[in-house]
Parts: C-alpha cells; structure tokens; sequence
RNA sequence: GCCGGGAUGGCGGAACUGGCAGACGCGCGGGACUCAAAAUCCCGUGAGCUUCGGCUCGUGCGGGUUCGACCCCCGCUCCCGGCACCA
C-alpha cells in the first residue's frame, strides 16, 4: 500500500510540535560553538492578511533560514511588524477604527497566516514598532543624533492639500494631486526636522563599494540617488551692488562661454536685486507661481521661462559683465541656487539662450571643427579643443578640467568642489500614528530634549483624527502642555511624529536584544549576530530604507555602539508576483491570494509553487504559472509521488541500492547544495524532482533506495518543510526533526560519471553520441568518434584536416567540402 | 534623455568557464486502469522534410571572431525597472 500525502492532516499537527519543541529560537549562549546566521526578512506592513508579495519572499527567506541551520548554523530568523503609518490613520478616518485596533488586528491576522504557513520565525523576538517599547528606543535614537547635531529643523516646502487641510508625503501625491480627495497639491514652507545623512554622503559611497553581493541595479540606484558631482565653485560677483554669488558647476573648463547668469526663483537675492533695478513687478509673477506650484509640477515641468533680473554678474575669469535672470529651472535645492550659464555647451542654457536671445560663445570644439554660435542647433557637451578661454586657449578638455581648477584657486577666482543630490532626510510628519518627536519647545530654553528617562513620550489614546492642517497631537487638549525639562518653565512637547523609515531603519538591531530595557540593544548581542547573513526583501526599499538603514548603522558605529558600518552585507531582491503583466490590484479585481492557495492546497504547495516558478529575482505572473483553483497544482502531485517512492524506498528496507542511483543521489547533493547557496530553488526543485523519478524508475525493478530517500527528504526540508518532516520522524523514525538534521554530504568521487556521453562532430554539427569510459584516452576517444556510424556517414570517407578532441566529452572533425 | 536588466518551444523556465539547445514542470496528444468520471500510471511532444536510416532549419534582428556561439565582439529592434532640468 502505496504512502499517501494528505496535506490538511500533516501541516496543522507539524506547527503545533514545532511551537512546543521551540525549534526555531536562537541560541544566544555565547558557549554555543556554533556558527551563527542572522536570516533577516523585510520586516511587513500590517494592512490587511499577507499578499502574494509576501508569500513568495517569506517561501525564499524561510528557505534559506531552514537550509543555514541544516549547515550547522546557530540561526536568527526573527519577525515583527512595521506598524506605525498613514494606512491606519486613514481606516480611523474612514471608518472611526482606532489606529491601534486596526494596527493590532491585522498583525494577528498575519501572524497567524505565517504560523499556518510554518515560517521557521524565532517568536520570541517578535517586535512591533508601534509599541511604546519599542518607539521608546526610536526617540532615543532620534535624541542621538540630536546630540550629535544630526537631528535639526529648517523650514522647508513641503506637498500641501488644501482640500484635506495636511501635508502629504511625496508617495501620496499622484500626478500632481491629492491621492485622497484629487485636489492638486500646493506648496507650502514649513518648518520640519530633518537628520542630516548629507554629511554620510561619501561615505554611503564609498562603503557601496564593498556591498559586492547586492544586486547590480540597487547599488546602482544607491550611486545615482547619492549623486556625487565632482566639479568647482566660482564666485561671480554682482556688478550693480557688489555682492558675491558663487555657483557650483562641473565644468569649470567652459567659465569663458559664460554668457548670462540664472538664479532659482526662490533664491533670496532675486527679490533683492530686482527691487533695486526696478523689474520686481515682472519678476514677482514668475517667484509667485513657482512658490506655489507643487514640487512634482515643478519637476515635470521643462518651460524654459525667466525673466531678467536688470543686473549683471561679472565673470571672475573675464571680468565680462553678463546678464542675470531668475529661471524655475535652476533648482534652488541643489548646489548654490545660482548658476553660471554656458549655452554653447549645456543644453538647457543652449535653449535657454535661443529663447531670450543671449549670445552663444562656443569655448570648446571638436578636433578639426570650427562651430558658430549663432548657427548651431543644439549645445556641444563633447570633448575637444579649447578656444576664446585666455590662458587656457588650444589646450584639450576633459583633460584640462583639474588644471583649470588648479588656476582658479592660484588666481582665488575659485575652488575645487564635490556636490551630492541627496538630501538631508525630512522625518517630520504632522500625523498622529507615529512616534512622536521627543523634543519639548521652550521659549526660554528653545528645542530642549526629553530626557532619556522620560522616555518614551507615548501618544495619547484620545485624538481627533480629523485632518486639520497639522499633527492631531497639535489638537489634543492636553498632551502637549508640559514642563521645560531644562528650565521647568511652561513648554509645549513638538506635535510632530517621526517619517516611519526612522522606525525600519534600526529594528534589525532590536531583534538582536528583545526586550532589553537599558537601550535600543546591547553592542555585544549585535555584534555577536551581525553584520545579517542575508537580507531578503521587495526591491521596492533599494532606495529609502536600505540607504537610511547603512545610514543609522554608520552613526551607531560613530557613537561606538556596534562594531561594523555595512548592516547587509548581502542582500537578494524577490521579483513581484504580478498577474496577465500587471501589478495585482482592487481596481483590477485581479488579486489573488496566498492564503486560500494554502487551505486548497497545503503551505508546502504554495511555497513550491513560488520558489519553483523560476529565479528568485525574478517577476511570477500568476496568470502565466497557475492553473484553476481547484486544479491540482505539479508540485502537488511531485509531492504525492515523494511520499509514494520514499514510503516505498522504507518498505524495502536499507538493502543495496543500484550503483547509478547511489551516484545519481550524489550528484544531486553536490547541485542542489550549489543552488540553495545561490538563491537557485528552481533548479534545486528540478534536481529533486529528477532524483524522485529515478528512484521510482529503481523501485520498479525490485532494487532499493533507502539511501536516496533518506537525502531526498532531508533536501526537501528547506523547499516544503511540513512534507520532509512527516516524512523524516513518522516514515523514517527519526526523533529529532528534519530541519535540526544534517545536510546531507556527498562523496566528489562519486559524482562523478563513469561512461559520459561522447558528443561526435563534423565542421561543428552533432553526427554521433557515444557512450565512453569517463578516463578515455585521446586516441581511444578519436578512434571511437571516427568509428561511430554517424561520422562515417558525415565524413563520406574524407580525410579530417583537422581534429579537436576535448575527452571525454567532445571530438570534431574538420573536413574541407 | 541617462542608468540598470532582459528577449530561448504553445507556457514558466534549464544549459558549469565557448562544446549534446530546450533539463524540470505546465499544457496538449495517445494509451493503461475504470461501467463511467476523477485520481494515478505509461508513451509522445521545437519546426519542416523523410526512402523512417536520417536530413535541413532553429535561442529578438544584421554582421563578426572561432574547429565550434544562447554564451564573446560590433551595429540595431523591442520589452521591463529606476532616475529624470542636479548645472
């Protein structure tokens, strides 16, 4: 009687034993020899049950948890919820839920799903990061890098709904408008807190270059993001007040074809100068409408509209006195806010220029070329010859760029220069679910922190959630009322709660030490796990919290807090589960979930299912991979055959196996053992399902598999973990579980073939395959190649005038026809 | 526009370092079992031609290097993702 896989029976009693035994908790004796792994999953947002996107990168996470403590590993493999963020806001406005209600529900409702789905999590270390407890920590941190001058505020213009009376985030402003009620964002100045990861900026750089096992297009966006520009800033000189403007540009080499000057509309001496030459009226329009027009507009916008300001900047290579403009599209965020313009050699001043009518100086030329400013259709940004630059004339750029520096400052006209595009983090949001601030304005004192053992500043429990224009908290009756800490006088706390990428920068570190109450975590648990082993998550955080997570751990390694700069040193981004080419969505009515997928069918199925779908990396169109419902998925059915041949295999007994399984199985270690180091679960399912077959191939004429059985299970442990441990303590009789076994071993001397196929060849075509001894002469291989049916037939009885021969794999004959 | 990644049967995908293209699975066709269906098992399955021995073509397109190219080089097309006035 044949070994039936009934999977409704055998996942719920599994989970139940697995949450008794505690077999997933870490081991935090530092006397435990073994090595430790931190197997660390992107920790999930609680908005409803888990979705595809999670069941796909906790099957891959959970995989390679379960596949490192088979290596021996002491593992780490925790799970917590990012809890704080607009979504629960949003239900309590929407639908009059508290926040935490709806918070709390749906990570319940996840838990849940994960035990169902038996995710290898060390419970224990579960953390939620809108627990007092935890934010506790996430002030202090803030705090830090307070004391640090790391935390500061500035005004700074934000997206703003006059609809909902709020700010909004850069992520809620869709096209330009509210993603609430559709009203098109303006922009407002207001004053926010900011940490100031600017100063991190080279050494984000730098330290990506270690990051060898992330992906190639994260640490390219990591690159682009930080912006590095190398370059010079000139100080131009206003030439009716005399007042000094520097500039920052990248190529100092063309300061001689300077032939106007443009600030950012929002620069502070527009208004100024203007005033002074009488051309505010003209110019207040154009500052007015670009103070006003959302950031987004703003950047999709490609007018090359400004007007002249009715002073001149003098050139300081020159002394030439060009015309001064105010133009949106010289951004008072990046560089100086002010730009010297070279239209002969930069597109933007070119059309700039061809609009207004300044002159276009061409200062570098092809070699061999002559170019005309008056004539030329768009601006040369290529290399070249030098022309109408002074000391500087027949030289060739880019060569010349760091000697034209080196002459600036001799001649203190300039200085060398590096500008980074990133931006300080803005972590202020006027919102109620989040941690709040812990910052109390006093009006003697000024920004006065809370002290560390007034922490954590909690929210009130009794807010109007009603947008308003600023933090709920602002309107709580009482909550901010409070004492200076400094001076005891009167002060109000800041209403403001934290971005919640401060809450995901640094919960890594908090798994390391849960519930520890003296700090965010003790250095030597994190140094002890970290830096993590492998980082599994969306490639939707390549950005944001990767970049501000390698931040927080740059500063706690400033702080002497943790002994290492890079927390991920390796990192592998899951492809989205999509649907017909689309992204799953409500409005499509396209989604699917894991879950139903888990009742139907089992855990172990929908974990094959996706890691089986093809690499890891890459997209699952669901539509494409899936069959109906209640269609029987093949891995399904593989596993019914696992249990058929492996039930079969034990009732045989451990009897003598055919040679050529017992290689087949070697084999299939070495190759499956290659892809589970390599994120390769597709290929490590295919292997498996070939040693499947050829055991039951075996079976069927009477020989045993014992062997073979016992190694495929302990293989399939990773891949569906509920299926191998049935397996492994009921059929095989194991008492301790599969996923605190062995991985099984191979012997290299057994992998290896004994006859191989010999691939026969003429002029590059395949004519014959014969089977050869693996250790066969190049003669003898030559000889069986020339004596195979096919070559004869090829050749028709031509001498080869060449013959490569590669034993034992490959011999072909080169004929002239 | 710039940057990154792709394109292989009807479908998802394999192919180590340049050496048997299409592993494994889905789907489909045929068969066994069955009163029947489901489930299960077996066989076949890139295209065309075939005297059934084989032959020709075939990894987005066009060239090249090589005894030999899905793989390397040059030139394109299309698709996906990111950034987008960053001076």
């Amino acid at each position: 009687m044949a070994r039936r896989y009934d999977a409704s029976e055998i996942e719920p009693r599994w989970q139940r034993a697995w949450a008794a035994e505690g077999l997933f908790r870490a081991v935090d004796d530092p006397a435990d020899a073994r090595p430790r792994f931190y197997a660390l999953d992107m920790f999930p947002y609680p908005s409803g049950d888990l979705h595809m996107g999670h069941a796909e990168a906790f099957s891959g996470g959970d995989a390679v948890a379960r596949y490192q403590a088979m290596r021996g590993h002491n593992v780490l493999h925790p799970i917590g919820w990012d809890a704080f963020g607009l979504p629960a806001e949003n239900a309590a406005i929407k639908r009059g839920v508290e926040p935490e209600e709806w918070t709390y529900a749906n990570i319940e409702q996840q838990a849940a799903s994960f035990d169902r789905m038996g995710m290898s999590f060390d419970w224990s270390r579960r953390l939620n990061t809108c627990d007092p407890d935890y934010y506790r920590w996430t002030q202090w941190l803030f705090l830090r890098l307070f004391d640090k001058g790391l935390a500061y505020r500035k005004e700074s213009p934000v997206n703003w709904c006059p609809t909902d009376a709020t700010v909004l985030a850069n992520e809620q402003v869709i096209q330009g408008a509210c993603e609430r009620c559709g009203t098109m964002v303006e922009r407002r100045e207001l004053t926010q807190w900011f940490f100031k990861i600017t100063d991190y900026a080279q050494r984000l750089l730098d330290d990506a270059e270690s990051l060898v096992d992330w992906p190639e297009r994260v640490l390219t966006m990591q690159r682009n993001w930080i912006g590095r520009s190398e370059g010079a800033e000139v100080t131009f000189t206003i030439a009716e007040t005399g007042e000094e403007i520097t500039v920052f540009t990248t190529r100092p080499d063309t300061l001689w074809g300077a032939t106007f000057f443009v600030f950012a509309a929002e620069h502070p001496a527009v208004r100024r100068l203007a005033e002074l030459a009488g051309t505010w009226d003209r110019v207040e329009p154009l500052v007015r409408t670009a103070a006003q027009t959302s950031l987004v507009d703003r950047e999709a916008a490609d007018t090359r509209e400004g007007v002249f300001l009715g002073v001149h900047a003098v050139n300081p290579v020159n002394g030439e006195q060009i015309p001064c403009y105010a133009a949106p599209y010289v951004l008072m965020g990046y560089g100086t806010g002010a730009i010297m313009a070279v239209p002969a050699h930069d597109q933007r001043d070119f059309e700039f220029a061809r609009q207004h009518g300044v002159a276009v100086r061409v200062v570098i030329q092809p070699e061999g070329e002559t170019l005309d400013g008056d004539t030329m259709t768009e601006a040369y940004a290529g290399e070249g010859v030098i022309v109408h630059s002074g000391p500087f004339d027949g030289r060739s750029t880019p060569d010349s760029i760091d000697e034209v520096i080196a002459w600036l400052e001799a001649e203190k006209r300039g200085r060398g220069a590096i500008n980074f595009r990133l931006r300080d983090w803005l972590i202020s949001r006027q919102r109620y679910w989040g941690a709040p601030i812990p910052i109390v304005h006093c009006p003697a004192c000024g920004e006065v922190a809370v002290p560390d053992d007034q922490l954590p500043v909690v929210l009130p429990d009794d807010v109007d959630f009603t947008p308003g224009g600023d933090s709920p908290l602002a309107h709580h009756p009482s909550w901010k009322h409070v004492t200076c800490p400094s001076c005891g006088g009167e002060a109000v706390r800041d209403t403001d709660t934290m971005d919640t990428f401060v809450d995901s920068s640094w919960y890594f570190f908090r798994y390391c030490s849960p519930g520890y109450e003296d700090g965010p975590f003790r250095s030597e648990d994190v140094n002890r796990w970290m830096p993590v082993g492998q980082y599994t998550g969306g490639v939707e955080h390549a950005i944001l919290h990767l970049l501000y997570s390698r931040f927080v751990t740059k500063v706690l390694f400033d702080l002497g807090m943790v002994s290492f700069t890079e927390p991920f040193p390796r990192l592998m981004n899951q492809g989205q589960v999509i649907f017909d080419g689309a992204a799953m969505s409500k409005s499509k009515g396209n989604i699917v979930e894991p879950m139903p997928l888990v009742e139907r069918w089992g855990a172990d199925t929908m974990r094959l299912t996706m890691l089986f779908a093809g690499p890891f990396e890459d997209d699952i169109d669901w539509k494409l991979i899936a069959g109906a419902p209640d269609k029987r998925p093949g891995v399904h059915a593989w596993l019914g055959r696992v249990f058929a041949a492996v039930g079969d295999a034990i009732a045989r007994g451990d009897v003598a196996e055919p040679e050529a399984l017992v290689r087949l199985t070697h084999r299939t270690i070495r190759g499956v053992t290659e892809d589970m180091d390599r994120f390769r679960f597709n290929t490590a399912i295919s292997k498996l399902m070939v040693l499947t077959n050829e055991m039951r191939g075996g079976l069927d004429t009477g020989a045993g598999a014992f062997g073979a059985a016992r190694a495929l299970v302990a293989m399939l442990a990773p891949l569906a973990p509920f299926a191998a441990e049935e397996l492994w303590r009921t059929d095989l009789g194991e008492a301790a579980s599969v996923h605190r076994a062995s991985w099984p071993t191979f012997d290299p001397a057994l992998t290896v073939e004994e006859r191989v196929t010999l691939v026969v060849q003429v002029n590059g075509k395949v004519r014959d395959k014969v089977s050869v001894a693996a250790d066969v002469s190049e003669e003898d291989v030559i000889a069986a190649a020339r004596a195979s049916a096919g070559a004869q037939r090829a050749l028709e009885g031509r001498e080869p005038v060449k013959v490569i021969a590669r034993p034992p794999k490959l011999v072909n004959f080169v004929v002239e026809d």
